[in-house]
DNA sequence: AAACGTAATTTTGTATACAAGAATGTTGAC
DNA sequence: GTCAACATTCTTGTATACAAAATTACGTTT
């Protein structure tokens, strides 16, 4: 389905700005990057079309399109309203989910930690999206769960800041359990309570994601 | 700023595609529509990848681009999320807003009144845009006031539906200023309670939107 | 040396050209 | 009459070409 260069192209971009390759405020040289991908710039510039609109670069009209990386404090706020969305999903879910759907988040739940036990974090981004994904689902809302992954899918590589720090990952699997119980009683503001506290970047959290963002930092300068 | 051809090409699109002009399902023809712009494909579809992100069409590789109009379900499911954005918004606005804020809401609500009252609708959908996005930047989280100003938007056109019914303009000031004695009275509860259940499809606003659509459906075959 | 104005050079935005894939129509077999 | 195979026509996706705007370089003036 995903077979126009223009796609592709995006996919390579997002990859290119996320792991820094491409610095946070450069100018995406349409000319430069045309050669580099051996394409022309056509499917590059409608690749920035669609790379503007998810907010990773800035389209300024005349002046060319500027990777716009989330600061700290955006971050922390985009964040919060993953949270807020997850929390929603969580109420919802809890609400209408069915005892096959309650048995499948248990077993995305179980291969979360085995992926964690293993140490394959790879793995386990895998498993934690299936895991999100279920309860995003199963919110009875598909407008709600499609934003809901979208930002998700945004967040991603900066999730990726705050589990790297050790110790984190056992937090991060009884944060799954509480939601897990929450939604298996039915107690719907304490689904939406413990999805809001496994998202939202507080308390040590945010020393953690602190530290990563620091470090990325000063690997790119 | 905005003075690529792309760029006011997709807001007409747009405009086509919430007045019907281009109906539901429909495929854009990109040698058609750039004969009646008198445009060439490039920036038409430059457009469409634009137009594709924010939902309103679906680009099919290698098939076209379709427009994609929500259901009655998915409008509801919308304005579902779209409540809990704004319950944020004055959750978080509650607590952070300033004296000087209050005051630019108060003067906001009262212009909704007025241009209600004097029958201008275009008037009171621009005082109601105005009175929301103050209450979304007064949350302190400008990606959470960024996500609600996107949806509020692309609500817009389905937001007419509800209030074109006579009766409702009266509720929806009573509601105004249910919001603005929440805020003022520092209950965050109360602020987000008010601001869901004016924005969420619930009860009469049902009926009301069901009547608008089924009329819009009407005029469409 | 700084500031200004102008010429040269990039770079973006748009139009046109072309190739590959999809849709459509036609013919022939059964 | 229906279905299938092929040829034809359209449509999309990408490359190239060109024009206008923006940036840079440079020389002149103060």
């Amino acid at each position: 389905m995903e077979r126009r260069l223009a796609d592709t192209l995006r996919e390579s971009i997002e990859q290119m700005i996320v792991t820094g390759e491409i610095a946070d405020g450069a100018r995406l040289d349409e000319v430069r990057l045309a050669a580099k991908f051996g394409v022309s710039r056509t499917p590059l510039r409608e690749a920035f079309q669609v790379l503007s609109a998810s907010g990773l670069v800035e389209l300024i009209p005349r002046r060319g399109a500027f990777v716009r990386l989330p600061s700290v404090v955006q971050m922390i706020e985009m964040f919060e309203v993953m949270a807020e969305l997850e929390a929603m999903c969580g109420r919802l879910a809890t609400r209408r989910i069915s005892a096959d759907g309650i048995a499948a988040l248990k077993k995305a739940a179980d291969d979360c930690d085995r992926a964690l036990m293993e140490g394959d974090t790879d793995q386990y981004y895998r498993e934690n999206e299936v895991f999100h994904h279920l309860l995003y689902d199963a919110s009875g809302n598909s407008f709600l769960a499609e934003e809901a992954a979208r930002l998700h899918r945004r967040l991603q590589p900066f999730r990726r800041m705050q589990l790297r720090v050790r110790g984190r990952m056992g937090q991060s699997m009884k944060e799954h359990r509480d939601v897990l119980t929450a939604v298996e009683s039915g107690d719907e503001a304490r689904a939406a309570d413990a999805l809001h506290n496994h998202v939202a970047i507080q308390g040590e959290k945010f020393n953690d994601l602190m530290a990563s963002y620091e470090r990325t930092q000063r690997q790119a300068s």
